[in-house]
DNA sequence: GCAGTGATCATA
DNA sequence: ATGATCACTGCC
């Protein structure tokens, strides 16, 4: 049962990036039979729209993003490289098609191996996100003070045009970490 | 650095 | 029907 309050449609009928961004610090959780599985999120990427070239609605409806036109809250789930399933939640109003991917949640790093290991598959595709039922998210409570959210380019989508630069990637990190990349993002620094 | 693996999509 | 292309991972 939840321990948290599970996140309703208008959550998810936003814009991609502000969905992205919000889930951050909320539980992914899975249930099969009795067992119960809840992992942190702390690593998304968001996908806006079909004026989004990185964005798979970009050639239109097609059976397989058709998903990605409904409404807000529905998982969207694809088989990539014909081993990993990626798990993502449909977001923005019904016949807008976006969706937010889940790159990192609890300890497993990559969208591949997440869904490996809560055992997610295409038989989710196209279900609620937002019923206590096989999968769903809840807010089990606000990020750490300690915490900061990284933006950067997303994973993967170097075709992509200018859109590839975009910083649609969003990491909660701890400051330490937070620290780390802004060094290193701002190149070592002259000594003499 | 690159092979593995199969659905999906454009082209025909 | 065929061939290219992947929102990846693990091993070299």
């Amino acid at each position: 049962m939840a321990r948290g309050r599970i996140l309703k449609p208008a959550f998810y009928a936003r814009p991609a990036e502000l969905v992205a961004e919000d889930l951050l610090g909320k539980y992914l959780i899975r249930q099969v039979d009795q067992e119960t599985i809840a992992a942190r999120i702390t690593e998304t990427e968001a996908y806006i729209g079909p004026h989004d070239l990185a964005c798979h609605a970009r050639a239109g409806r097609t059976s397989r993003t058709a998903v990605m036109f409904g409404p807000g809250g529905i998982w969207y789930v694809y088989l990539i490289y014909g081993m990993y399933w990626m798990l993502n939640v449909v977001t923005g109003e019904e016949d807008y098609p976006a969706a937010v991917l889940f790159r990192t949640v609890g300890t497993w790093t990559g969208p591949g191996k997440l869904t490996r290991a809560m055992s997610i598959d295409k038989s989710l595709n196209g279900l609620s996100a937002t019923r206590a039922s096989g999968l769903w998210i809840e807010d089990r409570g606000p990020k750490l003070d300690t915490e900061a959210v990284c933006r950067t380019p997303r994973i993967g989508v170097d075709y992509a045009g200018e859109w590839k630069d975009k910083l649609y990637r969003y990491v909660l990190q701890n400051e330490t970490e937070a620290a780390t990349s802004r060094r290193k993002r701002s190149g070592p620094k002259k000594t003499s």
